[in-house]
DNA sequence: ACCTGAACACCGTTCAAGT
DNA sequence: ACCTGAACACCGTTCAAGT
């Protein structure tokens, strides 16, 4: 039964593991220990794949950073050609992830880890890489003024998360008035960045 | 030398003293043991102002709201007559707020808090009430459209909080990149905002 | 009322061993 | 290489006492 951590897969079971964790209790319920008891696995197991339990939730930050992105991704090739509809797609998707992934999104953004800053990993940097690009196109076809994209990006980026962390609403997922005031923000930023 | 917590006061001492642990090594760094030592009172004196950890952050958190609440409206009454400095001062305010009560900020806003969302605190409430306020002001001078005053205030707060969390600049205080910035996020509201 | 010391059930982390 | 058990220095919280 153990015998199936002996090939090398301890490592992401663990933080498959952490991230279930996280989403029933929250990440200060986090904890090696019980990580290891739940995967039947001895206290000290964790130790060999991770130096310390910081680096277990920078392993699970990466993970969730690289889920975001592929998100966004996603949200923004699935909108079609309307520009306004893959704008609107693209924050849709920050608000869904948040939602749909508590945990990943509690240890990307929360206090618990030490390392913070989206411009540090990879991945977010895709992440807003997306943000930039959908600024570009904007401009390109004369919706959006023309000014530095990544200035401009960071304005969609900090909108978006303040509305994420804020939950003004607890649903934007469903249609209804989270929807609504998402379209209304939506709306605000487009108006804001334009000719 | 312990007999001065013997008159009341200790409840207060506890908050102050958590803050400043918070100050210097961040929410997860709180300790009431470490508090108690520090203040030089025994490890179970806390649980005579506080049933658990959790309600002293809540108290900490309450100040926090307070504090934050009275940056906002000094901002605004300290900013004149003219409504764009009226409103770029309540959102340097929201920044250098971030900046310079971060112990405040990380309770108020992180996720160690189970009872989070700044409408269920009165502080929290009076803070939006600036913001609010804010945005009746600019409707009736006839800079914002018309509209739902809460729906514009919450883009409001969500772009600054937004900001604040992510720290895409280092430093919102000073001359320099990060109000270059800030104005440029105000402008883009405004105009976004604007009839 | 307010404070104390001892105690319990937890943590993260280390280390000497085991296979 | 990967895993284990015992151990150490910490936590939050409770409880029977002390003044």
């Amino acid at each position: 039964v153990a015998e199936k951590y002996h090939h090398g897969n301890l490592r992401a079971v663990l933080i498959e593991e952490g991230v279930k964790l996280v989403e029933e209790r929250g990440v200060n319920a986090l904890t090696l220990r019980e990580i290891g008891d739940r995967i039947g696995v001895s206290r000290t197991a964790p130790y060999r794949h991770f130096g310390e339990k910081a680096d277990l939730l920078a392993a699970i930050r990466e993970a969730g950073f690289s889920a975001f992105a592929d998100s966004l991704e996603a949200a923004r090739d699935a909108a079609g050609a309307d520009f306004t509809a893959r704008f609107e797609a693209v924050g849709l998707a920050y608000l869904r992830f948040s939602e749909e992934h508590r945990a990943y999104f509690e240890v990307m953004f929360g206090a618990g880890c030490v390392r913070n800053g989206t411009a540090e990993d990879p991945a977010g940097r895709r992440a807003f890489e997306v943000l930039k690009g959908l600024i570009r196109e904007g401009q390109a076809m004369g919706a959006f003024r023309a000014g530095d994209p990544n200035m401009m990006a960071r304005v969609v980026w900090a909108m978006s998360h303040g509305i994420a962390v804020l939950r003004f609403e607890t649903d934007y997922s469903a249609e209804g008035a989270g929807t609504r005031f998402l379209q209304f923000a939506a709306r605000i930023l487009r108006e804001g960045l334009g000719v």
